[in-house]
DNA sequence: TTGCTCCTCACGTCACGTGAGGTGGC
DNA sequence: TTGCTCCTCACGTCACGTGAGGTGGC
């Protein structure tokens, strides 16, 4: 037993404010060591200021409470170690991502908007291995990676090649509700079979607007306008989900600028296509 | 004029959520070039597209919207460019303080909390130039290098020695509110004037525990938690504001572990100080 | 008695997301 | 007629901060 503090005491100590002291005891992540039942006044011991330290480190780094919560009741030094890894390896993430918006906002300010080449093609049915979900913008990144290791394995499990480039696609609400069934594919031989989570599709033949992305995925949303662009002033936009092909993506290269992704917006043609 | 959109489309173009667009207008960010008077339905324009891009990177900066309006209405280049600059200059200190943070929790986590030395002591009054200021602590770390490079400047200027080390004094509200009157000084001669916003004050005598933090601010709660729980223990506390001396500070060392911050506890000494 | 510390509501913040419930055009 | 897109509220989110109004101990 340590000896009891009151709780502006305990603040100064922690460098945690009263308010923020107060919350964390109205939603259990820190309890005072007790609370006098007449007056409501809460008292803390001087060894909760290593959990409390804890805490606000954590919260620093914008762990939510949730979480912080988590890492404190794990049951063993590895479990709460893994956890606290695993948020930093986010946060490094974040940092990343952070540095490549800033380059590219750098890159829209300095350089003029480029031109960008669109065609109008047909694209013939193809069949592929799959994988769908639900997925949010947020975790977006990591879906894709997972899912075109995932599918990728399945391929050179059987020894077979791709029989085309991978491609996904992306319903209309994916970009405007930022959360939607999405669907990444490889085409594949028949032969090769589809394991656990994937499946055997037919990716439905489709006329479409195009325009190749070169770099980052950070800069799309160029090309995406460039090619809503032309479709708006030069085509009829019909229904049915966007389509990206990978022609040169991360699985190809460590080379950011090196990286091209294909665009397909769905249209309508009026006249054959070119 | 260019091609107008439904809202749907301008969200696939510019990878805006329609919610998020919707927002936009509501509150005058970003207005639909036109509002069907009948329906309410918007329609945005192609060549809003790149606006709403520089929206959408500038958020992925968590730049507030407030700033981002000012970067939009800036009246000339030159001034959106110091907009966008000075947010990025503060997202790249905020990387800094993030590393450091990372850096010091896994200190927290890897090294036993170690023993810190607690002395008791008198202080006597002195005679300091000083700057006082509400100050909340999401601002701190500014304030406090601009308040003591103001400090000394106006002792450089009168060509005199400090006649001490530079100090602060946080009251208690300071931590517990995260907003106080802090006040910076350093201890100068009776001749050295106090220029604009600096002022001539005497710092009170006062009897306080102190411990001395080695290395960088993001550590300094420990060595509070180690004082607080001394005081806590072994002395009778009182009001007063802690006091901190910059014995060696960012001005003196480029190396963050070479750091020396003395923390002053007000306490009432029950026995004559050691 | 005065000041200070502590208490509990109730409400605000920020940038949207999440439904509910309804309309308009093909 | 059915589906889809669009609309407007109203409310929720997250982690507290900001008062208001009041109590208890020195």
């Amino acid at each position: 037993m340590g000896t009891s503090l009151s709780i502006g005491d305990f603040s100064r100590m922690t460098h945690l404010s009263v308010k923020a002291l107060r919350y964390y005891h109205d939603i259990g992540l820190l309890a005072p060591a007790g609370v006098d039942a007449m007056t409501g006044y809460r008292s803390y011991d001087v060894d909760q200021a290593p959990v409390a330290q804890v805490i606000r480190r954590l919260r620093d780094l914008d762990m939510p409470l949730d979480e912080v919560k988590a890492v404190l009741v794990a049951p063993s030094v590895a479990t709460r170690n893994a956890r606290i890894t695993s948020h930093l390896d986010r946060m490094e993430r974040q940092l990343a991502e952070t540095e490549a918006t800033v380059r590219s906002l750098r890159h829209l300010i300095e350089e003029p908007p480029q031109q960008v080449a669109v065609e109008f093609l047909s694209r013939p049915a193809a069949s592929v291995i799959a994988l769908r979900d639900v997925v949010v913008t947020d975790e977006f990144v990591d879906w894709w990676m997972a899912a075109f290791t995932e599918i990728r394995a399945a391929l050179d499990a059987s020894g077979a090649a791709p029989a085309g480039p991978a491609g996904a696609l992306y319903p209309g609400t994916f970009f405007e509700l930022e959360k939607a069934e999405v669907t990444a594919f490889i085409p594949a031989p028949p032969e090769v079979p589809a394991p656990g989570r994937l499946e055997r599709l037919v990716i439905p033949p489709a006329e479409m607007a195009v325009a190749v992305h070169e770099g980052s995925f950070e800069d799309q949303d160029r090309t995406y306008a460039a090619l809503g662009r032309v479709v708006a002033e030069r085509a009829i936009g019909v229904d049915g989900p966007i389509r990206e092909y990978y022609r040169v993506s991360v699985f190809d290269t460590d080379d950011e600028t090196a990286l091209r992704t294909e665009i397909g917006w769905p249209v309508f043609l009026t006249a054959p296509p070119s």
